[in-house]
DNA sequence: ACATCTGTAACCGCCACGATTACATATCGC
DNA sequence: GCGATATGTAATCGTGGCGGTTACAGATGT
């Protein structure tokens, strides 16, 4: 199944405030275009903030900016800063040490479970938050071919 | 954080099969090296079945055996066995559809995921069962090096 | 028959996460 | 300065998924 909706929400985000260049926008927008609560939006403004990828003006007039171009955003930083390091989880309990299996294999599991997830991490830096809106004007212009767009999360 | 220990079971499971080659080994053995309870080990047994990676047999000296040789068993055979497909999730609700993004956001985030998803599925498929338990009897002639196994979630 | 073992359904408890409320803090315009 | 506007965060709630457990039905070898 999945972990969480953030890196989603991060990458959406990101994707307005390229759209709305240097022009503060707040959580209240954000969360109409988002669908959710501007509390949520903040919590991951705050985690891209301290990734330096974005920018936050309080007060009146205040709001978020992007604080690097689209181009140099890659999805891999974003997922990086969404602090989801991990698809897998180990054993909850330790392995039976009696076991010739289970005294070795944790440390097996961490090694594939690390190259699994920098495979992962290079095949999303390989995309920028440009590409992403670049693909949207796109499918903004030719109205959608996809009509009924399936539930993702089918079974 | 993390999805769930199934696929690392998993694989622990097909790796005490490949070593004990032919014999039929029960849930409750698996349970003891897991170190769980034999109906995790069950659910999980039939959802390898299913895959076509193990065989069971039921009744008196029955149990499990490998359906395949190790080195047909790749990591990502299993890891889809699982029915792990995804390490994302996407909006719970629907985003604002008046918002060039709303619109669009889902498609391309699809996309997205699709291809990071295949990126690891690559990985995981670059090793088998076979490689695993190579390593797993390597480290147990030359008594381990990490002599602390560092709890694996430590933040 | 009986013991053994798989296959499931049902339920519990835990934990992570999104949603929400409430409030402190900072900034701009008047 | 004052009030309106926004971020920043703590606290809490509800839900869902998952591992763990019990219980029981069904199949199989001796």
């Amino acid at each position: 199944m999945a972990a969480n909706c953030r890196f989603a929400f991060a990458v959406h985000i990101l994707s307005v405030l390229a759209l709305k260049e240097n022009e503060g926008v707040t959580s209240d927008m954000l969360a109409g275009s988002v669908n959710t609560n501007p509390v949520v939006i903040r919590r991951i403004v705050s985690a891209l903030q301290q990734a330096g990828l974005v920018a936050t003006a309080k007060g009146a007039r205040g709001g978020v900016k992007l604080a690097l171009s689209p181009e140099n955003i890659s999805l891999g930083a974003v997922h990086r800063a969404m602090g989801s390091p991990t698809s897998f989880a180990g054993h909850r309990h330790e392995p039976n040490q009696c076991c010739k299996v289970g005294r070795n294999i944790v440390l097996v599991l961490n090694e594939v479970f690390a190259s699994a997830q920098a495979a992962l991490d290079d095949a999303l830096s390989r995309r920028s938050i440009a590409d992403v809106v670049a693909t949207i004007s796109l499918e903004s212009e030719a109205p959608l071919r996809a009509k009924k767009v399936s539930p993702r999360r089918a079974a």
